[in-house]
DNA sequence: CTTGACATCCAAAACGTTTTGGGATATAAT
DNA sequence: ATTATATCCCAAAACGTTTTGGATGTCAAG
């Protein structure tokens, strides 16, 4: 239980600490041989450094924070467990640390887990996702000028580094093809409006129908919450409608999951009477039925290059593109009402 | 950027670190003048106090790790999410933080990961989820006797504490209803073999068959990978065998997923031509077409309760159960055959 | 025999905290 | 006037590492 110290190695070999340390760290100013004798010793005595004591000597943690979003208790959500993997694989490769917290979004718990890390010198930098409209953990990280990375942009006047998918381009790309199967009745499942993904999103839809010489009918703009229940429920709310929507965009695949199920518990049959589109593309989109027409998003690799991102700019090294605005890619599946190889299903 | 320590303090006060520290911790050795003009100075000054060092000096991190297995690049389990909630809630409510690795199960990686977090003293315990046959992270952590808690038990010889569901009883539950139901055929697609609670549902299935007087055929039994894709291409593998069967259990929701999927896009009505049902009960699980019958598994609070007793553990606090084995809850949807109110559709 | 140059080593400080073991002063009891 | 007793404070050690700034010894060149 009680650990080898580089004291303990130094009295076994005779030597100084400093020598061990020396040794050990592989400096030129100790003898080959000296140093094969500690390399040995550590190696036999099962000698592990003090992470606790480097720390606390070298001023940094090699610790990255990140705080996930939680709503409610019930919470899961699979985007979330992709991303952390890609995070948490970035990381341990690079040698860092994983600190987590799981929190309400825009709460005083979630303002103490960050100045917690902050404050209490637990990390060298942190992770944002899932930015809000005037997002105040944006602006107070870039306030008192700590490292961090987002994942998404922010309405702030501030600049900081960040990877984003064209939610925009997405948008459009997914209106479109609708536009493009025939639809003139469209509705909309939004996410929360604090949500800075979702000012784009909405944008590139109302860009889109706009152009097309169409436009939505506020009755059927409803925002949800993200999850697959607030899903059911919108949908619901849109086919009580009278004419009901033909098209149902939802802004996440989650909703949209929710959406097909509410669909089919009123007998339709989800691209054909009704499309319903997603967004994320979450591994699960490809198994429901109908398969979800999506747009793609590489979360995995995101969760990846935001803390690669991170990693370099607290280790001061040049981050070569601060801003980094990832291309959509459209996923036609069956929901919509186009069949894998394209054909169309227009509305009846 | 530097922050303030009992050093800028004392000097500032014209005090000691000393005093500076024991007014701030409370304790009855500083007068009462002098305790309110430290916590004045401290506050307006912003002390925080260092992690790093408070560690060090108290020999104990308050930090608890969790290795979480993540199966492959595109990993994306709702299941985990929703255990992460439960343990970062619990982890941040009693003052702990919590450090996160992701890890494919059962290789160097995940060794590597363990031995990092106990050897480095970068946590004081650590929490070990889905255990496995023969478990090693278990051996080790037993052997060198660090404080840990899982969820799941174990078939080595060795005492530790843990919270399980009883997956075994879960199966029996499960089994009899589609029994019930009027099914005869049966099918598992169980998970892989080496996870151990694949051995208590499987034998939970085959105990409830045998006593009715049934059996499985060996085809009919296919072991996956809790993967959706893996109930998918199992669920094609089983509907390919003559007769197919009438009844599939699968042993985790995601993968029934993947079976009605599978099942739907040949054209069955899953719940009419074919029983499927899962385990888990993930969000997910309701609002599929048809909702699932699964087995609940109180996934949130299970996360809670092992984080808890990780804590009280590390604190050398008594832990009054040790071995807490959870009652399984039958959750009666369409995907089986019976409408919620139980009226049953027999196969066909 | 000196003088550098080089190779090898180490004592001590530092990181910021907590804890130990008194020291100093004032008040109360003898 | 001494001794006990609180009351309030602090210097120093400790946690385990890294780094600074020499110290020591050897050897070759002058």
């Amino acid at each position: 239980m009680a650990s080898v110290t580089l004291k303990d190695i130094a009295a076994h070999l005779g030597l100084s600490i400093t020598t061990v340390s020396r040794a050990l760290a592989g400096y030129g100013d100790v003898a080959e041989t000296t140093r094969q004798r500690v390399l040995q010793a550590a190696q036999e005595m099962g000698y592990v450094p003090d992470a606790t004591a480097r720390r606390l000597q070298k001023g940094r943690t090699d610790t990255i924070g990140f705080v996930i979003p939680t709503s409610g208790p019930r919470f899961s959500d699979p985007y979330f467990s992709e991303l952390l993997a890609g995070i948490g694989n970035e990381a341990a490769r690079h040698g860092f640390d994983l600190l987590v917290s799981t929190c309400a979004p825009d709460t005083p718990a979630e303002e103490t887990a960050y100045r917690h890390k902050v404050e209490g010198r637990l990390v060298d930098g942190l992770l944002v996702v899932r930015t809000r409209v005037k997002d105040r953990r944006i602006e107070y990280l870039s306030r008192i000028g700590f490292p961090f990375v987002a994942f998404g942009r922010s309405d702030l006047d501030v600049e900081f580094p960040y990877v984003d998918e064209d939610g925009f381009r997405g948008l459009e790309l997914v209106t479109q093809h609708l536009i493009a199967l025939g639809h003139q009745h469209f509705a909309c499942i939004a996410p929360p409006q604090d949500l800075m993904f979702s000012q784009y999103r909405c944008a590139g839809l109302e860009a889109t129908l706009r152009r097309n010489g169409l436009a939505i009918d506020p009755r059927s703009y409803i925002h949800s919450d993200l999850t697959q229940r607030g899903g059911f429920g919108a949908m619901n709310e849109l086919l009580d409608l009278s004419p009901p929507p033909t098209a149902v965009i939802a802004c996440n695949d989650l909703m949209a999951l929710g959406a097909i199920s509410a669909a089919q518990k009123r007998g339709l049959a989800v691209g054909h009477d009704v499309a319903i589109t997603g967004f994320d593309d979450i591994p699960l989109a490809e198994h429901t039925h109908p398969p979800l027409t999506t747009i793609h998003q590489p979360i995995y690799d995101i969760g990846r290059q935001i803390c690669h991102m991170l990693i370099r700019l607290v280790r001061g090294e040049k981050v070569a593109d601060r801003h980094v605005l990832l291309q959509p890619e459209l996923v036609i599946r069956e929901s919509c009402g186009a069949d894998s190889d394209g054909r169309s299903h227009p509305p009846g």
